[in-house]
DNA sequence: ACGCGTAGTCTTACGCCGTAAGTGAGCGCC
DNA sequence: GGCGCTCACTTACGGCGTAAGACTACGCGT
């Protein structure tokens, strides 16, 4: 609370007399973002952080508890952008697909922090609020809690696990055996002709395919599943 | 090949004499993965993993490149795990039930080396076995190529999902303040209670949620909204 | 005007990490 | 008996996260 009036009055000079920028834990999350985003995860040091702000990396401790700290909360700066549809923004199943995809979109715009959100304990407060609404949006439209609890888990599994499926990359985009360039991963002429007919068939579908489209067929097989149970819920 | 042959014969000796079993790239592979379970995997560092084996960090480079390929070997040993349905075993949507709950577990039971997957290149022999089967099964049972492929997608994302969200540690277990404990993650009682009344709601529920219900239950969702697509593919 | 408290930065240091480079012991084979 | 190969060992380097503590410059009470 010092910290934050402190932030808007504080202005204090270098060693060489120029003005600084006081730093913050917001200026340090940003940046961190900023940085993962376009080097990478691992190459995100406290050091290198520190030096992006014109710091030295103890500079940071002041702010911030140690970098698990950093990552939990560089991993909800991404929750936060994802956009909570207004509830009266359509119908449930509009709602639901839309704050799905938003997550979906923000998670792929920062593809080098998806790592973390598996690491554990980093739901901060946007993830709530995420949460919040996608429950809430089907409480509202007649589900149990029971169903809406189920249908929760169904949705961020579907999220989580496309999002991770497009960070990661592919196997078998390329045609010529990528050993040789160091690569240790399979390539379609590596494999064993024949024994994979089925993931040579598809190949080329998997080469060229389209992520988003991808998603939409999931979370319409989801949605039109969850909607299904709603009714026969309703029925019975 | 070499390798694979000296395997059997070798059998070199301590420098105080005592026998000692040769290093295989297979034996460290076991090893580390069996260090991850038990362990964690940033516990994981070559000179411990070493010592697990009675030998010294560098000695290890002699059987595998480097720290990465040693990751990618233990995501595959996990998908090794994982059984595959045999061909003759039922009608197709109980071998993709089979499979993804094969899969399921053989994640949850090495919960540590899950985010190895996400990382990326790291598919090999094992995982690609897996893409075969669940492939030409959908292939067999008259999905498009097509359609196979939207339905690859859908369940590893189910699988992965789900996995991930079992692997998190949950976010409002306990009802009293976690912070004191310097746990950073959100407990019931730190919400600003009214402001989400639809997770209050649900939490007994995601408290003594049982995962595996819960998987199933998108995997019904997921397995029947296949079986509708098939059905009106065939109808037009 | 002065000096004290304090917030926030920098310096130093420690014990880890992954791994490049080079050394040397023991084995199979001629 | 000696050669060459395999393979574990030793040493060393630069980078990591962060504990401990010194230093600086501001805001405020007097």
């Amino acid at each position: 609370m010092t910290q934050a009036t402190a932030a808007q009055t504080d202005r204090r000079t270098d060693r060489n007399g120029r003005v600084r920028e006081p730093l913050t834990r917001e200026r340090i999350l940003d940046a961190a973002l900023r940085f993962a985003d376009e080097h990478s995860l691992q190459a995100l040091s406290m050091r290198k952080l520190a030096s992006e702000l014109n710091v030295e990396a103890m500079s940071l401790y002041n702010h911030i508890d140690n970098k698990d700290d950093i990552l939990a909360g560089i991993a909800d700066l991404v929750f936060a952008e994802v956009e909570i549809p207004s509830a009266e923004s359509g119908d449930w199943d509009q709602r639901l697909r839309s704050v799905s995809e938003a997550a979906r979109e923000a998670l792929s715009r920062h593809a080098n922090v998806v790592p973390i959100i598996l690491a554990g304990s980093n739901r901060g407060p946007a993830y709530l609020q995420m949460m919040e609404s996608v429950v809430g949006t089907m409480r509202e439209a007649g589900f149990t809690a029971d169903m809406a609890h189920h249908g929760w888990h169904t949705l961020v599994a579907h999220v989580l696990g496309y999002v991770l499926q497009e960070t990661a990359t592919p196997i078998l985009l390329s045609t010529s055996p990528a050993r040789a360039a160091g690569n240790r991963s399979v390539s379609l002429a590596d494999l064993p002709s024949g024994d994979f007919p089925h993931i040579v068939e598809i190949a080329p579908l998997l080469a060229e395919c389209e992520t988003a489209d991808e998603f939409e067929f999931g979370l319409d097989v989801i949605l039109s599943g969850l909607a299904a149970k709603l009714v026969s819920a309703n029925d019975r």
